[in-house]
RNA sequence: GGCGGCGUAGCCAAGUGGCCAAGGCGGAGGAUUGCAAAUCCUCUAUUCCCCGGUUCAAAUCCGGGCGCCGCCUCCA
């Protein structure tokens, strides 16, 4: 079965594929470095991060880009309330977003651009738009004429007519046509600027994605993404400037996230209700909020809850107490599966996880899938084990941590910790069972209370006793 | 005002014409257990915001309400 990708250009879900054999080219709308990043922007990164392993996973070579906005209005500022320089502060933050990002299981992707580290392909794309009578210079402004591009509009569903109609943003003397946007701004007293044919200044927001997507994917491209709130003026205005340079279209498809919300409205820093995803990692841990983000469809809204996080915790606790379970039950030997082997109800509930996120990556159902798994395994477990039961805990097991790996989940490794902490804690477990043979329960609960507190978890099984650490929940100093 | 979308159990959340409306969390009862944890079994939406309509058949399509959200200004 073929993956079906919700296109926001179409309004519909359409049938996936690149433009070059099994190569894929993706651009994603990345961060403005001027602050903490919150929660929507986790949501974002972890949403296309998954696209970008579920392609991968289909065997497509992707080359995947996401830039980061490095000079605007809102960086000047920051830069000038604190002192610095914009770039000192995109130091700053790029550390800030690498370090969390890995915490989420965000994989590295393929390219990383700056937007002042292109301000030569910037000023060379508006150079071409001006050449072709599109763009206008007004005083050191450059500004696109929308009304040069018949297509203005498509993105959002609006004509310019329509637009115009509901006008309300300032006026600007310069522009011939409200909805004509700044290319290249002339610079201020004081500001970043570099040399231009229009001379000194820097560029506009919409124009350095278009550049940068276009250096390192070419002028077409397969999927480019991004928030909602993106999609009018930003990807409207990229498609513009785009495909008025090039006169090919700019990309095919148009995947954008749903926002995070929090009692029901956007999360968004100028609102002031927000949660910053260094909070939520420190309590939660990257994975339950990974594996958060994840339990909604991409394209809804999210609404931030606690009681989501906590929810979150417990459903992960449930898929590695069982992954945790299953190697305990089997040995070394047992690890091997042929298909024929395993039931076709087994089979079935696997393969649901990938027809699920073949269909527009529908990861909640996904989830559904493996919980589907889980519950197969722990009933099979209700009972003696036999070779063949034992072949479909490994395929079990083997198959959630492969959806796991898609979903940049589930993959710790439980009871690892060193030899002799390891030795230490069955040197308790000895003594505690010692203890319930003498049946001095007082003491017997208070070791097991005790290793709770630092994170170990007893559980007393028919004739022997295991330990566990916490595995959803973050790692305690 | 224009454009886009949402309303499914106590909570979260799939499902867009047809078996008993997935799954998770929580709760109740039972099994197991010294207790606990984990796990299993049963129960927890005769019904999908409301009202009409189309159809043999609708949560799903159409019309009309009500409520909510996003975009139209920087925003993931």
């Amino acid at each position: 079965m073929g993956l079906r990708i919700y296109n926001t250009l179409t309004r519909k879900k359409e049938e996936f594929s690149p433009l070059k054999d099994k190569q894929v080219r993706m651009y994603v709308c990345g961060v403005t470095l001027y602050d903490k990043l919150h929660l929507g922007h986790a949501r974002a990164a972890v949403v296309f991060d998954t696209i970008f392993r579920y392609l991968e996973y289909k065997g497509y070579k992707v080359t995947y880009v996401t830039n980061f906005t490095d000079v605007d209005d809102k960086m000047i500022k920051r830069a000038r309330e604190l002192n610095t320089t914009i770039f000192n502060l995109a130091e700053r933050f790029i550390g800030e977003y690498f370090e969390q990002m890995e915490k989420l299981g965000v994989k590295r992707a393929s390219f990383y651009p700056r937007a002042t580290e292109h301000i030569r392909e910037i000023i060379e794309l508006i150079k071409k738009l001006e050449e072709k009578g599109i763009a206008y210079e007004k005083d050191g402004d450059v500004f696109f004429r929308v009304k040069k591009f018949p297509d203005y509009g498509k993105l959002s569903g609006q004509s310019l007519t329509e637009l115009l109609a509901g006008v309300r943003i300032d006026v600007d003397e310069k522009k011939e046509n409200p909805f004509d946007f700044a290319l290249w701004k002339k610079a201020k007293e004081g500001e970043p600027s570099w040399d231009s044919p229009w001379g000194r200044g820097r560029p506009g927001w919409h124009i350095e994605c278009s550049a940068m997507a276009m250096r390192y994917l070419g002028e077409s491209i397969d999927l480019h993404g991004g928030g909602k709130d993106l999609i009018f003026p930003h990807h409207e205005n990229e498609i513009a400037q785009s495909e008025a340079a090039t006169g090919k279209k700019f990309a095919r498809f148009w995947v954008h996230n749903g926002l995070v919300t929090i009692n029901e409205q956007k999360m968004a820093k100028s609102a002031g209700n927000f949660v910053t995803l260094s909070e939520a990692l420190e309590k939660y841990g990257g994975e339950v909020v990974r594996y958060y983000l994840l339990s909604v469809h991409y394209r809804s809204p999210l609404n931030y809850s606690e009681e989501g996080l906590n929810e979150a915790t417990s459903s992960l606790e449930r898929i590695y107490n069982v992954l945790e379970r299953i190697e305990e039950a089997i040995v070394e030997e047992d690890k091997k599966f042929t298909l024929k082997n395993i039931s076709p109800g087994v089979k079935r509930l696997s393969d649901k996880f990938f027809d699920s996120m073949d269909d527009d990556f529908n990861t909640p159902s996904a989830f559904a899938a493996i919980f589907e798994l889980v519950k197969e395994a722990n009933s099979i477990m209700e009972n003696p084990l036999d070779d063949s039961s034992k072949t479909t805990l490994y395929y079990i097991a083997h198959q959630i941590r492969k959806a796991g790996k898609i979903l940049g989940l589930f993959q710790k490794e439980g009871n690892k910790l060193e030899t002799k902490t390891d030795k230490l804690i069955q040197i308790l477990i000895d003594v505690r069972n010692i203890l319930r043979r003498e049946k001095r329960w007082d003491l017997a609960d208070l070791i097991r209370e005790k290793l709770q507190e630092v994170g170990i978890k007893l559980e007393d099984k028919k004739d022997k006793t295991v330990w566990r650490t916490f595995l959803a929940l973050p790692e305690k100093k």
